[in-house]
DNA sequence: ATCGCCGCTACACGAGCGTGTAGTAGCCTA
DNA sequence: TAGGCTACTACACGCTCGTGTAGCGGCGAT
């Protein structure tokens, strides 16, 4: 994930899956393609890896690694002017496991849920069901991007580039940062559930 | 998407590929494991729908016009007890063709924005960016459909059953009728993205 | 009656995939 | 200097995929 060619191979092999993996999806990503892009042989990519899922569990290790080490910034709402392609691109590459339920991608929202807890316990919101509250409020936040196409498309700007991440970011803080829906709805909501858990009461 | 198997080939054909389709994905639904379901040759897949993506677009005009003429449940807060297992399947099938921006995935979420503009207008809800608005929150609704594997794996209850949805929805609801991120957050966040757009005032 | 169309099946084709195998050049050790 | 290990390539195997083709029974129209 540093300089282009002055690395091992096995590195180049891994970095261009990490790529090739992120930009299609793990079955549209073939092995030839990505010894190609490597500028290997893909029987070298088999050497080192012993099959495209050992490829895959590199992946996934090393992935999970950089994000550690880098920080957890996939986790917080801390502003970000310029994203570091290579950090993006670890991003895509852990939503993609995230959608598919691989072990990284558990792994991963796994450390979310438990970050997002810890962040629940300094706050004074009171909730009643706290781990509801931060898994879908996870998701929530990850919709930003698993969602990308579309609202790159909607919003008639990439969300990558500046402008476009400023808008959707922003987007978020404000739908964040007031009530959304009113007390009233929510009551409401609240006594549709009740009614539902008790046997109906007379009919 | 009604009854069994007193329905035409045709329709049978289309049923299983929205099944397969929506439970593997496109690609990972095979001709050959949809005709198996649909009870008939691949050969006959074939000969009604033409190719592969023909059959595709069936099932796209097919799920479009069905969620449309269901009602939009998708787009709203309504609080649904006990969802059809039929209606269950062309959530899933839409949700990943807007996941990978086919035609019939981007009109859904056209319909949605155009959806939330409207519902934004009547609410007293001040917003500077519109359009970045409705975009965001909707793909945040939608995370808790994106995110379902994860979401029920993280809360114990698959979030299809009436407990683990209940549990989901009014997690939701608890998000957004109350301020998340307090003022000053967002005013940091804000004075944040001020200060990139402005040339650096010295230095 | 027969002709043609429609619903339908069986089977083959070619491409692309992950994987397996054989072999080579170079370096490190004994 | 001989042996062996490591990095690496070329090429073939077998499978599965979407697609193509040939043909068959039944039914409605002439």
């Amino acid at each position: 994930m540093s300089s282009p060619s002055d690395l091992t191979a096995r590195a180049r092999i891994r970095d261009s899956a990490l790529k090739l993996f992120a930009e299609r999806g793990i079955d549209r990503a073939t092995v030839r393609d990505i010894a190609l892009d490597a500028g290997v042989s893909s029987g070298l990519l088999r050497h080192h890896f012993g099959s495209k899922e050992g490829l895959r569990d590199a992946c996934d290790e090393f992935a999970l690694g950089e994000i550690t080490r880098i920080g957890s910034r996939f986790t917080t709402f801390q502003v970000l002017d310029r994203i570091d392609p290579g950090v993006r691109l670890l991003q895509r590459y852990l939503i993609q496991s995230m959608l598919e339920g691989s072990a990284a991608g558990n792994a991963l929202f796994d450390r979310m849920i438990e970050y997002a807890e810890q962040w629940l316990a300094t706050t004074d919101i009171k909730v009643a069901d706290p781990r509801a509250f931060v898994a879908v409020l996870s998701a929530m936040k990850l919709s930003m991007f698993t969602m990308r196409d579309q609202l790159s498309r909607v919003l008639g700007e990439d969300v990558d580039e500046p402008s476009g991440w400023a808008r959707m970011l922003q987007a978020s803080v404000e739908i964040f940062s007031q009530p959304i829906v009113t007390p009233a709805q929510a009551e409401q909501v609240r006594n549709a559930f009740a009614r539902l858990d008790s046997p109906t009461p007379e009919e």
